[in-house]
This record gives structure tokens, C-alpha cells and sequence, in this order.
DNA sequence: GGCATCTGTTTAATCGTTTAAACGAAAATA
DNA sequence: TATTTTCGTTTAAACGATTAAACAGATGCC
């Protein structure tokens, strides 16, 4: 590679001292130099077209300017798009954010907090996949800023972004209520993320309240790596039997796709005989002729938000702070009542 | 923040040379050193947590083991996937990935270029958007290697991985002229970036040498901002007239997104009446009726080489290198035979 | 016993910046 | 004229690692 120009190739071209060069170019001392040498020490930087080394920077100043951002599945257009709004809301406060996705892998995600905390990223921003209690408090124990986003540990005392999952959830299912189901059943993941358990507390407890049938035999758990026969086995345990279910919920955009398909590869009527809600969207469903009601996580916000908390931590501003966001719940022809419909 | 160790508090802690204890967490001068003093080393490393500052060794070394990524936008499959399996592909090899996404805009790109140079990433990536052949001269001046991928500019003599866009328009017009197809459009984009470009020759030349119309009001091109109602008017207006067309080709799966759902929307049989091709899967499209024929490309092999192609250049190992690769035409329902179909 | 070799460790320079402090010269003040 | 200020610039240390070269002390060889 060319050798790269450094301020002692521009202090030496002029003869004068790096130190009259670095004053000048990040416009320090302001009233104090003199107006030609800064004139041609700035000619001659544009003229060898110099760039500031950042490396030697961070390593002065003991900041990078970086954040470091690990999703659990940057494929998931739920965190591609999350991870496109915090980039530039990252870059319009000035930092590069450098990712890692961990595929909801523990071992996969240690790797990457290494990675990240070797290069001394200023902070870090994560939804972190299960059992990562452990990980997590060593990012603590370093007293490196962390926001969680998306998931968070319950047993922990960080700063989070999160949606009120519990609350999606009622008011989920508060709605199939009034629209007339009588019998509601869920499929989520096998999980101890706590955004996914929330989301099945807020299902049965709502159920509770509203005097119907709450039984565990109305959710099915599949596992996390969602494959399309588990799903459509849930779907198939769900919808035979002696008491079939008559509206179902969905916990994550994948369950939504592989169940929405295979519902209307079996020809049900939604939403005559099945009414359908699913957490966030699934672009893949738009051609469903029973556009799915789901669950808006406001993107965003969440976005926006987790980046500010992140920098006022790094700036010392604030410390610890949590938000929970509030979904909103889009109804559309899935949901809608079987009364009505006929 | 908490005050981070170094080889210096090692060192101390044990009467020793920071020299030594670098050497030792190295793995260096391997058989030259005491067992008990290593043994020691190893241990007062770990028990303070020890971990290096890869921001001095970067600057030491001159190597950052990072590679800039520059999409043209993360939250489009397409790239959110390549930029996926660049990661995994990367990290394979050591390397760690910083990202941004120049959401095809020139000077956001320009900026983005300058932070990762600034930044000293070992090497390039890049999508590069519309007329960014200056700042991609400014890179190769550098002497900083870069592949680029899905685009390049022919002008310019870079390492590159793309389509061969020329030949699967190629593809998809054919079969379309196999199937019976007499009069056949296309909608793309209004640019001059030349994978789109080429798929717009490829499309004209397969139209002329099957003695086929081919005249430019056969090809709408819309702006690249992808608005619905500028694809809704290329739809209308090839389908209206006097002479309407009986198959349709897409430039893109954002394209082809919005164009099936319009002519969903209007009831026009596919594929008994109008025949539809698109480049790249558009999950979005999963439950038309007609699922769509499309040109898949081989994304995995895409990423693996595009990264290996990197490496190679970053270890001195090969210079330029530019490669081709074929997409396969995934015939789907969308394109059965007019014929056959009744 | 004298000299070379090997072993285990240290010395010290270096990467490219930043930045407090020092410095000499010119200008202002007394 | 002597003294203080101000101005413009330089000096030099520091950040945390890497690494060639130097260096004692032990061991081997003839």
C-alpha cells in the first residue's frame, strides 16, 4: 500500500511543527495563528490529500466514535430496518456504527462483544439473544455504555429500549374478544426471552380477565430456529381436535409467514372461520387476501431513542434509563368479525 | 469510564518488561520463554480482565482487520442478505465489518468513503451508486483495495463480482418468446448504472433477434425512488392502447413489488393474459396467485467471493480480478404458456 | 580455560496524533 | 527604558501496543 500522508509529511513540506499543523486543521486556537502559515498549511494538506488518521486518534484522545451494534438477525427485515435508523441516527451525532448479528447464538454473540470491546468501541447497542445474563454484566462491569433494544433481562439493571409486549399482546387479544372468538390460541417460540414471555403472559392473563378458556393446551411453543414443519404442525394441533381454536395469534413476523401460508394453502376462511393477529410486519403476507392485523413496533422511535440514551450515556449526560414503547395495533380484514363478515 | 488495563499494569504487577508480556499473550518467541513466568503472565492477564487495545496495535501494525461495507440500502433483502453473508464470509477470515448505506445518494456516499478511509479499514466493498466514478478513482489513488459488487463501472479498471444482467434479461426474454409471448415490455429504472442499463440491452437485443418489437415505448423507465404511482403509470401504459403487451419484465424486486400488486389489484389473469418475469426474489409477492418467474442470483457465492476477492488483494496475494457470475431462471407460474393454460 | 552458543529477558524506538506547557519576539504599558 | 502582555509557534510527553536489537548469565565445546 502507498504510505499514507501524516501531519509530519505536511509540518516538514512547510517547515514548521506537526503541532501548528494538528492546531490548524481541527481549527483549534482559533484567534491565536497566523492567518497565511494556516492558509498554506491547509493548501497543502488539500494538495497531498491528507487524511487524519483516526486510529492515532482514538488512541490519544481514548475515544473511537464508534458504536457497536449486534442484532440477533440482521436478515430480519425487523432488524435491518432498525439497524438502517439507528446508522443514521448514529451518523448524524457524529458516529460510525460497525455490526454484528449473533443469530441468537450465545457463543456467536461472546465473539462479537469480544470483537466489539477489543476495539474499543465508545458504546454499545444490543438485543441480545437468550441466557446472555452472563455476557452482558461483563459489558457492566467495564462500565462501557450499553443500551438493550428489542429484548432486555429483567434481572438487570442497564438502559433498554423495549415495546410493552405485554400490552401487544392485550390488546391483541382484547380486540378477537370483541370482534366475537371464543377460543384463542397462540403460537410463539420455546424461549426464555423475556419480550417473547411477556408476549404469552399478556395472551393468557387477558384471556383470563375476560372469562375464557386460558389453558397452556392454547399455546404452542416451537423452537427458535422456525421451521416451517413445527409451525405447521402447531397450526394443524390447534385447528383439529374436539374444540378447534377460532382465532389465532402470532408472536413474531416469522411464525406469521410460515402459519399465514399454510392456513391459506388449507383453504380456511379468514376471517370467517379464523381471525388472525401477528407481532409486527410481514411484507411477505401483503398479498394475503385477508391482509393480517398485527402489531406496529414504532421502528423509529425505538431507532431514534436508543441512539440518543446511548450518547448521553457515552457524553455522561445521563446513566441508566428504560423505556417501554407502546405498539400500536393496526386492524385490517383478518380480524374481522365473524358476525359481520357473512 | 473505568481506567482499562494494559500490558503496562501487567507488567508491573509482576516486575516484568511489557515487551515480555506482550510476547507471551502473542504466543510469540515461542520457545524461548520461561514456563512459570508465561504461566504467571497468562494468569495476571485473565484476573484483571485483561483485554488488548486493538486501536494501538492498529496503530503499531498499520492493519485494522476491518473491511467498510457500503450498500446501496441495508433494508432491501437483497442487500441486507449479501451484507449478512459478507459478515459471516469476513469474520471467517478475521475480518470485522463496518457498514453504512448510501441509500444511492452520490454525496452521502462520498462521506461515507471518507470516514471508512479515515478510519483505516484495511479494504473496500462497495455497491456504488449512480456516477460515483470520481470518488472510486479517489479510492483506487489511495491505493486501498476494494472490490466492488453487484455494480461497477466499466470504465473504470477495479476488481469486481456482478450478474452477467446482459444475459439473464437474455434468459427471461426467451423463455418468454418459447412460451408464446408476441409482444413483450419492461419496466426499469431511469439511470445510468450499468448493471441496470444492461439489462435493458439484454432485454432490446433478445427482442430484435427474435424478430420481436422492439422499439423504446416497449421499456418505461421510472425514477429510482421507486414511487408506486410512477410504476402504476409504466404498468397502465404498456397494458393500454392500441397494441397492448402479453408479457412484462422487472429491472428489480422493488419493481416488480409494486407493479404485481397493481395489476392484482386490477384482475388482470396471469398468466392467461399478461406473462410476468422479475430480477431477485420479492418475498412480499409469495401469496400471488401466479408466483412470479424470476432470475435468482447465486447471493452466497456472491458474498464468499466478493470477501475472498478482498482478502486476497489485502494480503498482497492477487491484484484485479473481475468476475461474472450467471443467475438462473426460476420459472414459476407467473409465465406458463398462454396456450396451455385455457 | 577460553570462546561460542543458547536462553530468557529488557531496552528503546516507533506508529500518527493531541495538547499542556514553554518559549522567543513583538507590542503594549508604565 | 524597563516591564508586562500578547502573539505565534515549538517542545515534548503521552496514548498502548509491537518488535528488532541488545544484553547478561548459563551451558556447551574443544
Amino acid at each position: 500500500m502507498k504510505k499514507k500522508v501524516s501531519l509530519k509529511d505536511i509540518a516538514q513540506k512547510l517547515g514548521v511543527s506537526t503541532a501548528l499543523v494538528s492546531y490548524v486543521l481541527n481549527n483549534q486556537k482559533e484567534g491565536r495563528i497566523g492567518k497565511e502559515i494556516a492558509a498554506k498549511i491547509r493548501d497543502t494538506a488539500a494538495s497531498l490529500n491528507y487524511r487524519a488518521n483516526l486510529i492515532a486518534r482514538s488512541l490519544k484522545t481514548n475515544r473511537t466514535n464508534t458504536i457497536g451494534l449486534i442484532v440477533a438477525d440482521i436478515s430480519n427485515p425487523f432488524f435491518s430496518s432498525l439497524a438502517s435508523i439507528i446508522e443514521t441516527e448514529a451518523e448524524k451525532r457524529g458516529y460510525t456504527v460497525i455490526f454484528g448479528s449473533s443469530h441468537e447464538d450465545g457463543s456467536r454473540f461472546e465473539k462479537l462483544v469480544d470483537t466489539f470491546l477489543n476495539r474499543q468501541v465508545d458504546g454499545l447497542i444490543i438485543a441480545p439473544p437468550a441466557n446472555s445474563e452472563k455476557q452482558i454484566q461483563e459489558i457492566l462491569k467495564q462500565d462501557t455504555p450499553l443500551v438493550l433494544v428489542d429484548r432486555y433481562h429483567p434481572s438487570l439493571n442497564t438502559s433498554f429500549v423495549t415495546l410493552n409486549n405485554f400490552q401487544a399482546s392485550a390488546d391483541a387479544v382484547s380486540h378477537l374478544v370483541k370482534s366475537g372468538r371464543k377460543r384463542i390460541g397462540m403460537i410463539t417460540y420455546e424461549t426464555t426471552l423475556f419480550h417473547i414471555t411477556d408476549r404469552k403472559s399478556g395472551f393468557l392473563e387477558t384471556l383470563k380477565k375476560n372469562g375464557l378458556p386460558a389453558d397452556e393446551t392454547l399455546v404452542k411453543e416451537i423452537a427458535m430456529d422456525n421451521r416451517r414443519e413445527d409451525v405447521e404442525k402447531a397450526v394443524e394441533e390447534l385447528l383439529r381436535g374436539d374444540s378447534p381454536v377460532d382465532a389465532l395469534l402470532f408472536a413474531t413476523n416469522r411464525i406469521s409467514d410460515c402459519a399465514v401460508k399454510y392456513i391459506n394453502s388449507l383453504g380456511i376462511k379468514v376471517p370467517e372461520s379464523l381471525a388472525l393477529v401477528g407481532f409486527d410486519e410481514a411484507e411477505s403476507l401483503d398479498l394475503f387476501h385477508a391482509p393480517l392485523t398485527y402489531i406496529r413496533q414504532p421502528l423509529q422511535k425505538m431507532g431514534d431513542m436508543v441512539t440518543g440514551m446511548l450518547v448521553d450515556q457515552m457524553n455522561g449526560t445521563s446513566t441508566i434509563s428504560q423505556k417501554v414503547l407502546h405498539g400500536e395495533l393496526i386492524v385490517r380484514k383478518s380480524t374481522g368479525s365473524p358476525d359481520t363478515v357473512n
